[in-house]
RNA sequence: GCCUCUGUAGCUCAGUCGGUAGAGCAGUGGACUGAAAAUCCACGUGUCGGUGGUUCGAUUCCGCCCGGAGGCA
């Protein structure tokens, strides 16, 4: 069977993922995928930057706005639903564009991590955690190394999340994550790939843009929307997005709106720092600079990859 | 004008009974496989406000000057 190409755009927050989708859309019959943990949930629109209709501008998406914030997420269900919609997508003879920034799930679907059907437990998880807390992280990480050593060797003892997780997975299926890996590894994606990378030569431009655009947020009603989740059972997924939670304590009266919107910029820069630290490594990505001066050639540049 | 307190890393502050200094936050780099916008790890030289003095040696003690906060007039 013929592999699909796929075209794949990454980048940090506020790098222009979402316009660019659209446009390489526009010009190769393409849909777009979104791959971006929040933008999944109905009502977070603004704190997420989620595109508006204009600025899908008739391109369908999919995997966004779907998911009640109540309700947790995770890579498994996106990827099988990633893939499941770029397979429709490639079927009516349309050009699939997987666009987001969140790393895991990116890497989920373009490596084609084979997960099993079943392998969590919230209360197993729980009970793990518990654990972690009275007998130390450490003493986890001991187990974990019993049963599979190639994990624990990686593993920082402080990883309570990925110690927990590891024997998690080990305990609700008996596999290990190496067995998963080594699945992975055995199953190639079905993906002929176009990974377009875009970053910033000059890391403050970045940051700037992030200041702009969360003023615009704010501009746009962001408080707002804060205030209408705030007090809302969110899920464990949603509860983590950057934007809410940090103007939790303006709308408590625990700080001015400046100090909480400081924090909101700051907040935002660290996770675009830490999307490219992710993105980085990837060898697989071509990089383009969207600082560049003459950004109409980049463009070109970036369509010319796209359609090779 | 006088009195008291204060000036140490980008920020908030500790400290040196005199031997040139260290935390948190920020920042930078890294990790990341079922919560990932989360989580974890690593990295700390700065005229110790300025200037004189005492001293073998001052960021530390003393004088003066400059900046900040408060009090009395």
């Amino acid at each position: 069977m013929d592999r699909i190409k796929l075209i794949v755009i990454a980048g940090p927050t506020a790098s222009g993922k979402t316009a660019l989708a659209v446009r390489l859309a526009q010009a190769l019959h393409g849909e777009v995928v979104s791959a971006d943990s929040m933008q999944i949930y109905k009502g977070m629109d603004i704190a997420t930057a989620k595109p508006t209709a204009a600025e899908m501008d008739g391109i369908p998406h999919y995997l966004l706005d779907f998911l009640n914030p109540s309700e947790s997420f995770s890579v498994a269900r996106y990827a099988k639903l990633a893939r499941e919609a770029i397979r429709e997508i490639a079927s009516r003879g349309k050009q699939p564009i997987l666009a987001g920034g969140t790393g895991l799930y990116l890497n989920a679907v373009t490596q084609n991590i084979q997960f099993l059907d079943q392998s969590g437990d919230p209360q197993v998880r729980d009970r793990l955690f518990r654990e972690a807390g009275q007998e130390g992280s450490g003493a986890l990480l001991a187990r974990l190394q019993r049963v599979d050593p190639q994990t624990a060797g990686r593993l920082h003892p402080n990883d309570v999340t990925r110690i927990v997780r590891a024997l998690e997975l080990y305990e609700t299926t008996g596999q290990t994550i190496t067995a998963q890996n080594e699945r992975s590894r055995l199953a190639p994606p079905p993906y002929e790939l176009r990974y377009i990378g875009l970053y910033f030569a000059d890391r403050q431009k970045l940051y700037d843009r992030i200041n702009r655009r969360v003023d615009e947020m704010l501009a746009r009603g962001l408080v707002e929307e804060a205030r209408r989740f705030y007090g809302d059972r969110m899920g464990n997924t949603a509860v983590q997005a950057i934007g809410y939670k940090e103007l939790t304590p303006y709308l408590e009266g625990k700080c001015t709106l400046e100090d909480a919107v400081e924090k909101l910029k700051r907040e935002t820069r660290r996770y675009a720092k830490r999307q490219m630290t992710w993105f980085r490594r990837l060898g697989e990505i071509r990089w383009f600079a969207v600082d560049e001066e003459d950004g109409k050639q980049v463009y070109l540049d970036i369509l010319s990859y796209a359609k090779s």
